[in-house]
DNA sequence: CAGGGTTCTT
DNA sequence: AAGAACC
């Protein structure tokens, strides 16, 4: 406290913002802001879903409410919920330990986060409805400065003073708790009370909610009666609960690395923190994190509540045990395109920046570290992405990716890389005056987007939409369902939640607005159009296991030709070529443009390619062509590739290969595949054969919860 | 640190 | 481009 009064000396502008928040350790500051004009105390509130992921995948199947559920992310159980919790089951389990504690739990897959994206975003347009000033942290927390909606209220209840909390108060050894004394923190009790009842009755969603002065302090009290209640922090007991707080890395804001410092400098406890001098803090952190870090430990926080809206990057990734071949590295990251480049396709938006990130292992020291290469992204090649289905622009950003790739591992190296990670980012709305972050209001505009990208624009109508709905009543059927997973009683169930495509379903509530094929279908606007049924709907009329998403948005001929017997026959199957039923992983390659384009698409995708060579190497297919490998002309084995397909014996070419793919690559990643395929010359072709290979990949990967992407090798590798 | 994000700072 | 933070 003697720091305090120092440190205001030292920078007056400041310490003056830090105390018109009530700084709990400076009684003289504290009573003295309550005389500034304007309000003298913010109140904040902060929303933490019960274990987030969990109630999704309840609301989606409530049988799962009763059993012991967990939701598994590779090897680990990212959180579960309270019926596993009473078990002993906890966050960031691993999936083995879990089932010791709780051999009966039961499984479902959480890497496709587009269902938890898109409950998440419902969440944060709902408290948008109520109040402009939302900020995420995460998909499961938000942040609603309510200030003004108490201030409105205050007026209004002025004459009638009976104040009162709902929900907990944080101090219970506090004295005689007057409402009356804390009339804004009362009020935003209610007012946390009220928004958590909509989120239950309009969303189905429970959680708790701190309310504080800051941030920080809302936070920090929202967590401390843990499932689906609320607490207010009073400013008499700020320090208490900064004093409650285990250890400096409690302290939101302060991460390992800070920590760690702080360590250094023999600070363990908040208390430490608050007695250590600023100077000696400012010589190791500088001036405004010292300053800040120092602010944290008396619970001052002056940051304010900064809307989010739309995101500003969206990324796509999968970790692994091993990936160390140039050719697993293309297909991992063509399949992560696809599903990002749909994402980006239904935000409207046009990135401007691609970014690779890998992270390679390495048994000594670092295991955490990623490395990423970005570069912008050529404008026809952004215009693909939201104009067109988005598949050619995949073709386009794969030689894109390999390039930035082979920035960080060079042809020749060995590597071994356990996590992929492709992203756009600079999303750059069309026609609309952006300004900087925070500028959420262009997406509040109806029109000004051309696509969904209004993540917030209807919010009240969203909130009023999903009203009276009880929630569940969009619970899918799991394919498995979770009755009979029950009854067989068997330990231990992975239950996979069969996620019928509509990766799109993020922002579903904009979907039937521009989804021709379901609009036309739905028969009641009403009712809420789950994207499962939709497809259940859709999908009788088309080719067996055609994803209907992914269907409607090919061009007609294109989906007259998947239609057709001719095309449905020749389909590739993974195991045997007997089987007849096509996976939709197979399908959905064809929406891939390497299997439809026209030649001329063909001429401007090489052209593409070729304006994407940066100056410092020559990309162009046809020429530079690396000394030792089959030379092609370009068009007419494409040609050739496209119309048959060439077995191996035709050439040293692997004759499952797409030839047209394969053009678009730059040169040297061609010859590295070339030299990696007359490794295994005999190998070659069948789809059995590359099966070994991915092997250890083929369980754990996504496609269970994604219910595709698997084997889009076939592009690449197509049927004998 | 796990896992799949996301934002901000350096 | 990397690091740090948050969930």
């Amino acid at each position: 406290m003697a720091n305090s009064e120092d440190e205001m000396d030292e920078d007056e502008t400041e310490w003056k913002n830090s105390f018109v928040d009530s700084v709990p350790l400076s009684p003289a500051a504290a009573s003295g802001v309550n005389k500034t004009s304007g309000p003298a105390h913010k109140v904040i509130l902060h929303f933490d879903l019960d274990c987030f992921y969990a109630q999704v995948e309840m609301i989606r199947n409530p049988a799962l409410r009763e059993v012991p559920l967990g939701i598994q992310q590779k090897y680990i159980i990212v959180t579960c919920n309270y019926v596993a919790r009473d078990q002993g089951v906890g966050k960031l389990m691993s999936v083995t330990d879990a089932k010791e504690k709780c051999p009966q739990m039961v499984l479902v897959k959480g890497e496709d986060l587009t269902h938890y994206r898109e409950m998440s975003y419902k969440l944060t347009e709902l408290l948008l409805s109520y109040c402009p000033l939302v900020e995420r942290l995460g998909f499961d927390e938000n942040f609603v400065d309510i200030t003004q909606m108490v201030e409105r209220r205050l007026k209004e209840t002025q004459e009638s003073n009976n104040f009162s909390f709902k929900g907990h108060i944080y101090n219970p050894y506090s004295a005689d708790v007057e409402a009356s004394d804390h009339p804004r923190l009362a009020l935003g009790s209610h007012i946390a009370a009220e928004l958590r009842e909509a989120m239950h009755s309009k969303l189905g969603l429970t959680g708790c909610a701190g309310i504080a002065t800051n941030k920080l302090l809302a936070k920090l009290v929202s967590g401390t009666f843990k499932p689906n209640q609320q607490t207010t922090l009073l400013p008499e007991n700020v320090g208490d609960i900064m004093d409650s707080l285990s250890g400096l890395r409690k302290v939101p804001g302060v991460g390992h690395q800070t920590a760690k410092r702080l360590k250094a400098l023999g600070l363990v406890s908040v208390k430490d923190l608050q007695l250590f001098p600023l100077n000696d803090l400012v010589r190791e952190f500088g001036g405004p994190s010292a300053q800040r870090l120092k602010n944290l430990a008396v619970g001052v926080d002056e940051s304010p509540v900064a809307p989010t809206g739309a995101p500003q990057s969206l990324s796509d990734e999968d970790s692994f045990k091993k990936i160390s071949s140039t050719k697993e590295v293309l297909e991992k990251i063509e399949e992560l395109l696809i599903s990002l480049v749909e994402r980006m396709h239904k935000d409207g938006r046009q990135p401007q920046t691609f970014r690779l990130t890998i992270r390679r292992y390495s048994p000594t020291n670092k295991w955490f570290s990623r490395e990423s290469r970005q570069c912008p992204i050529p404008n026809h090649i952004g215009q693909k992405i939201t104009s067109d289905s988005g598949d050619d622009a995949v073709g386009l950003l794969v030689p894109l990716a390999m390039k930035l790739y082979h920035k960080m591992v060079a042809i020749g190296d060995a590597f071994h890389l356990t996590l992929i990670n492709v992203c756009f980012s600079n999303l750059q709305t069309r026609g609309a005056a952006v300004s900087g972050k925070g500028s959420i209001t262009s997406f509040f505009t109806l029109g000004t987007c051309p696509r969904k990208t209004q993540i917030f624009s209807q919010q009240s109508q969203v909130a009023q939409d999903a009203s009276s709905q009880s929630v569940d009543t969009h619970c899918m059927d799991l394919q498995v369902s979770t009755r009979s997973v029950i009854t067989q009683h068997t330990s231990l169930t992975a239950v996979t939640t069969k996620s019928p495509r509509s990766s799109e379903a993020a922002l579903h509530c904009f979907k039937r607005k521009q989804s021709p094929v379901v609009a036309a279908e739905d028969p009641s606007p009403q009712t809420r159009s789950d994207p499962e049924e939709t497809n259940v709907m859709v999908t009788h009329r088309l080719p067996p296991n055609v994803d209907p998403e992914v269907f409607r948005l090919l061009p007609e001929e294109i989906q007259k030709e998947l239609s057709s017997p001719a095309y449905t026959n020749s389909l590739p199957s993974t195991s045997a070529s007997s089987s007849a039923v096509v996976d939709v992983p197979h399908i959905r390659q064809i929406k891939s443009p390497q299997s439809f384009t026209d030649s001329q698409n063909i001429k401007n995708i090489r052209e593409a390619v070729n304006r994407l060579a940066p100056s410092d190497r020559p990309t162009t297919v046809n020429r530079h062509r690396p000394a030792g490998t089959s030379e092609f002309p370009g068009e007419n084995v494409i040609e050739e590739g496209r119309m048959s397909f060439p077995r191996s014996s035709d050439c040293e070419f692997p004759g499952d290969v797409d030839p047209k793919v394969f053009s678009e690559l730059p040169p040297d990643v061609q010859r590295e595949l070339m030299s990696e395929w007359k490794q295994q010359k005999p190998v070659l072709k069948t789809p059995s054969s590359r099966k070994p290979e991915r092997s250890s990949m083929a369980k754990d990967r996504k496609a269970a919860g994604k219910g595709s992407q698997a084997n889009n090798l076939f592009k690449y590798f197509k049927p004998g």
